[in-house]
DNA sequence: ATCGTTCTAGAATATTCGGCA
DNA sequence: CTGCCGAATATTCTAGAACGA
């Protein structure tokens, strides 16, 4: 009876208990009026269902409830047969319980190894679908989160750094603009240097001439002019479309940042005391404005101390007409001094107009070497020209008084001059 | 019987039919053999599951399956109670069946209508949770959606500014580049004018040598090189391949573009007449190119006139041997003009290779200091220095012909001899 | 009968059971008078609506009730047939009730498993809400997922090029700082020459003196050298409220801090002694302190040398003090000779080396030049030349000795002091 | 750890009720 | 008014879960 397990022998899949006790259950003849085949031994039925559970059941099992029974009918898979009179409500007696399973035929026990029980994985589908998905989505919108997060913080990091790096471009640019404006005083000095060599070999020529005896005062004052113009002028005025600059040498460098208003400040303060010797003073102020315009920044230092050096000029005794020249003329970019002093001024970078030199004040600039060197003229030809050490002193003191280069060839030209005058 | 649900009357909470039925069953004294209150009317029993079933069921149910019973019980939150003695196996068949529920106690029909049906409580939930939950990942979803945006509109904007970042390094590295190009042309030409200064010495005694009545024609190249060159300048126009500035003095700021490594040229051509005669002068332009380009804007200004003045040297009679050299010789750079030249025109946009000076050139150039002296040295020692007139304005030519530095030197040299030659 | 359900056989789609039923009833030959197949077995119709209700459904339902076999009808998709004769109100009783299916028709069974209940929308609705919504959001989140990882590739691309930007800026301040430096040195030697132009004017006067009589063989080179280092050497110290730098020509170049708009300060303060008295130099270094701080890079260039030479100036009478002065003193910046030999030197600390002179080279070449003086003194002063041997030879040595520009003044300076004695 | 037992729940269908167009 | 439908409940079948062996 229950050897339907046990008679599978050994090594055979081990039937559970409950098959082989329903096969036995089925199977016995002498319970065929409470259980039995169904249909051709394709399914099998409970006739008496109370017979059946009061009976049967606790022969088999530990219990007599046929809710357990068929609980365990249904864990292996097997399926309720619905009758078509069970809806009958006077059906009565006649409610028999048929169920049937895939693998449990009438005379095929060996299919039973194939009846497994279910092991809840069932209920996954809806719930699982769901609930697991949801969860997935849920873990997976977390980590983004966090990846947000962090990449939030990159973000800002990188912000950050990024101000520090405009500050620092900003920064470099306003250095290079310094820079820039410095060797572009630096370059006029040279050149002006140069060209004040030239002027001065003009004027030499004229000088001589005019030593010679002729007409100091005819020196018209273009024709000196245009040399010298030229001289500088060699600084010339291209229009540029930007219209920023328009005279002189320009190296221009307009930045973007209002910041860089700071400037190197030079300030020369020259005070030479000599005895006797006239001085010759010289400044001028080189403002030199910037146009910057920042993106955001916005401070402008006023830092420029539009530190004037002045020259309280002194001067004295002989050779005052140069001394009076001297101070005749001002801003005149032309002069090495002149210009050095204001690379090394250069404070006034206040806003925009990087006014070199205007072109009025070159025009001042050439002017006032006309006058000098008419009046230069004037006092070496109507000069008795002693050289006493005493106007060599003054000669001296013409000759160094300078600290362009320009005057360094004045000084040349002026030995020559005197040179001349000592030859018979 | 039925009156459960009925007699709770209108307006009162309609107590389904289950808990009516189970109400009238249970209170129903006919029937206490079989379905009575059980302890203290806390709970009912089902003392005879088989008469239950078979005989009360269908008079109230359309069924008489004790498990829809048992269902409904459950759907109504009913629950067992667990009797000790049903664990027994050989218990007695009264095995009775016992409910409860918090509201079905005996006596308080009234709390039936607190007893609700359980409408898959379960599916509410789940939908519920899932509902809730979805939408809570779905805000949060937005949200992030929302967040990603903004992280990208800034993510974007750092982009721009960081390519703006990137052209303004650019400009500032090349602004620099031609700075240094700037400045190597400045140092070279100070050298050079150190070096120059030496040099001149050499030079003059040559030109004292010839001047001597010796053999102009011995001029060695290099020697004269330098004064002549510089003297005339011998207007240099040097093509600049971008061609854009090629005479007068140009210093141009080209800062975008790294490639077109343009470059400021300066030419200077001098054009001085010999003695007695009246110099022409003749100015250029110095047109001062500045392309500025900020970031964007791309205006490359062509406005450099490449105005060459051109000076074909018409010069004469006395001291043309220095007008030939002149012609003859080209970009020593040795020679202050041309070095200034050199650093004007900048054309040399190599790479980085601030070339200074080579380390041969200075080679050179100590070499050449060296041989200065030793011909000075030579001069000096067997002199006999006769100074003609002719040779004196050749000088002066020689001495006022150059624009740089060195020509103090020269001149210096120049009023030295002279002034040996007065000597008696 | 029964086979309704059962016949549709194992794993075939089990038909409900009241489709199953509604099939037998209908084609229940027995029952045809109450209800049989319609219009050639495309509908069923049912012909007694009393009988029906009343003795079949009880058979075959739990009920008896025609309005809940007609709900099961409705709830499976059954719809009814309107009949024609149906609008007359006085239509015989006989009024059948037929109902069809696109699915239930006569002869096919097998169609029956198309015939699908409706379940409660409700249900299948929140099914579908869910899964919707889920799928919607689990999409979305992967589109967000790409989204972040694509942003995180731009993230890094930008936190690259950022370094990379660092480094650039980190390099220009660098090459900027070296310019400045390069600069500065320039400034400084155009400065020293122009006060080496003072000094010489001061020490004209002295050579006078001398030459007049006194002990030229006093003047060492390094006599010499002090007043003209301290010519410049003038350059004053400013006190920069930043006071990062606080003496001589200061050419400050601070990136970092935007605000502080460092500014350089040039201060030149010229005291030139009068005549016959003592120079007093005084010198400082000139620290250019660069402090750049990114704000996570933090390579810190160690380019401020915080060095600070100063030079407490016990300067007094007449010669050797300077001597000692000198001796005391080294890398003076002021001195013309030591700037442009720092401006060469400096190459060295510079990035790529543009080697231009080593320190020793240029001690060579000073040597040499020294030398070469020497025995050009030597031959000079064994010459018959009207001058004292050995004020000559001091002058030879003052005019040689330096490199730089000043060396032009000087130069020309000695001529005058030579022509001087020529005169008689 | 699998299986068995029991209680409970899920799910589908069934029945009923009521409403709507 | 009636066919159709939503909703609540009922019935049935099946499954989940706890617990014990």
């Amino acid at each position: 009876m229950k050897e339907a397990a046990a008679a599978s022998g050994p090594g055979a899949a081990p039937v559970p208990g409950f098959l082989a006790k329903l096969w036995a259950l089925v199977e016995d003849p002498g319970s065929d009026d409470v259980i039995a085949w169904g249909r051709d031994g394709q399914s099998f039925c409970i006739l008496n269902e109370q017979r059946f559970a009061k009976e049967l059941l606790p022969k088999y099992f530990k219990h007599n409830n046929i809710c357990s029974f068929i609980r365990q009918l249904n864990m292996y898979g097997f399926r309720k047969v619905i009758a078509l009179e069970n809806g009958m409500i006077t059906a009565e007696k006649s409610a028999a319980i048929e169920f049937q399973h895939p693998f449990f035929k009438q005379g095929n026990a060996n299919l039973l190894e194939n009846i497994k029980r279910k092991v809840s994985a069932v209920r996954a589908e809806d719930l699982r679908v769901c609930s697991e998905d949801l969860h997935k989505v849920l873990s997976e919108v977390q980590e983004m989160r966090e990846q947000q997060n962090n990449m939030d913080v990159r973000l800002a990091s990188m912000r950050r750094e990024n101000k520090a790096l405009w500050k620092e471009v900003s920064a470099l640019r306003q250095k290079h603009s310094q820079q820039q404006k410095l060797l572009s005083k630096i370059l006029q000095f040279i050149l002006s240097l140069m060209s004040g060599n030239y002027i001065v070999g003009v004027k030499r020529k004229r000088s001589l001439t005019d030593a010679t005896g002729a007409t100091p005062s005819k020196f018209s004052r273009q024709y000196i002019h245009l040399p010298v113009e030229h001289g500088n002028a060699v600084a010339i005025s291209e229009h540029d479309p930007n219209s920023e600059n328009d005279t002189g040498i320009i190296i221009q460098d307009i930045t973007n940042t209002v910041d860089d208003a700071t400037d190197g400040l030079l300030a020369l303060v020259h005070t030479s005391g000599s005895d006797g010797a006239p001085q010759t003073a010289q400044e001028q102020d080189l403002p030199v404005c910037e146009a910057s315009q920042p993106i955001e920044l916005s401070h402008t230092e006023p830092d420029c101390p539009a530190q004037v050096a002045d020259n309280p000029l002194k001067s004295s005794a002989v050779g005052n007409d140069a001394v009076e020249l001297h101070s005749a003329q001002v801003n005149a970019p032309e002069d090495p001094a002149s210009v050095i002093d204001s690379i090394l001024n250069e404070s006034n970078s206040t806003t925009q107009s990087n006014a070199f030199l205007e072109r009025e004040e070159i025009q001042d600039f050439l002017n006032c070497i006309d006058t000098s060197l008419e009046e230069l003229q004037a006092m070496l030809s109507g000069k008795k020209l002693n050289f006493g050490s005493e106007s060599f002193s003054d000669v001296s003191v013409f000759l160094f008084a300078h600290f362009d280069f320009s005057n360094v060839i004045i000084e040349a030209f002026t030995l020559f001059l005197l040179m001349l005058a000592f030859i018979p």
